[in-house]
DNA sequence: CTGCAACGTGAAGTCCACTTGAAGTCAAGG
DNA sequence: CCTTGACTTCAAGTGGACTTCACGTTGCAG
């Protein structure tokens, strides 16, 4: 398994910590490419392990699958990033997690505030503010993914 | 309208930034109480708005509707938040959102290092980690939740 | 050459927090 | 009384990222 250069789905699933459903998702989604054997099993290519993390940090700094085919789009040729790649979307992605950090922390800080004056008034309230950007989309909960939450489930 | 303690569906929703439907199923949902005209429309107390509020906040802090359900469920008598149980909740809350700023910074600092070694290297790498929290849920981006994602669409 | 784990496909299902649609009813100003 | 806008219900749809199912095929160790 070593001594070829193509992995099966299941061991690049195995390496990557995903399910083989998800790779194949994937590669629907035209976010991996691999080749076939004659009998029309997937062989993958050892650097798509690397893209597989590529797409997982994206994942990780809040990028949706679409905007992770943009990304990727960007490189010539959709070759997997190369260091230099990395670099510069490195950037984007560090001003998107500064932004999320600072949201989180105003709400904790007003989380403190609205305790000391008990308001909950709605609109003013930092915690509840519905103005917010946190209030603007249709679904989910507002501050924290499923991942995070679901780890801890009672209140 | 300000003369009656009784506000109609469409007054509730304008006031707390939700729409009507959202508060219909709220209340299929058992999240909110409300009573009826002969008619069978929905009037509900001044009260409901301080118990959106904290349904609000709560789902801020990163709380599914189902935690919601529970947290409210631990008031004695399903009664609307008052400033006691608020403060004892928050300290829960502020729990979490520590918790949820410290993963977030260590995202940041993880890029910050692992541009410098250009590793991507699975598993090892504090970027795409996929033993962390983060992987652990099916769907979803891992960090940050619709709401932020959606406001900046472009890479 | 055989057995069986691993692979293939397409369609449908899951989760969450709602929204949308269709079809009909109520309340209140003129 | 009439119109009109706000309300009612129930069923089905949405989006994102996958998973699950049902059923058939491949590849390799023994």
């Amino acid at each position: 398994m070593r001594s070829d250069d193509l992995l099966p789905i299941g061991e690049v699933a195995r390496r990557a910590g995903l399910a083989t459903s998800a790779l194949r998702f994937y590669e629907r989604e035209g976010l991996v490419h691999g080749e076939r054997t004659s009998g029309g099993q997937r062989r993958y290519p050892r650097n798509v392990l690397r893209r597989l993390a590529f797409i997982r940090a994206a994942q990780n700094v809040g990028l949706s699958l679409e905007e992770v085919r943009a990304a990727l789009g960007t490189l010539p040729d959709g070759r997997t990033p190369t260091r230099a790649d990395w670099a510069q979307l490195s950037r984007v992605w560090r001003i998107r997690l500064d932004e999320q950090i600072a949201g989180l922390m105003a709400l904790r800080d007003g989380l403190t505030t609205c305790i000391g004056c008990g308001c909950l008034s709605l609109r003013r309230c930092a915690l509840s503010n519905p103005d917010d950007a946190a209030g603007e989309s249709g679904s989910g909960a507002r501050f924290l993914p499923p991942a995070l939450r679901r780890a801890r489930a009672a209140l």
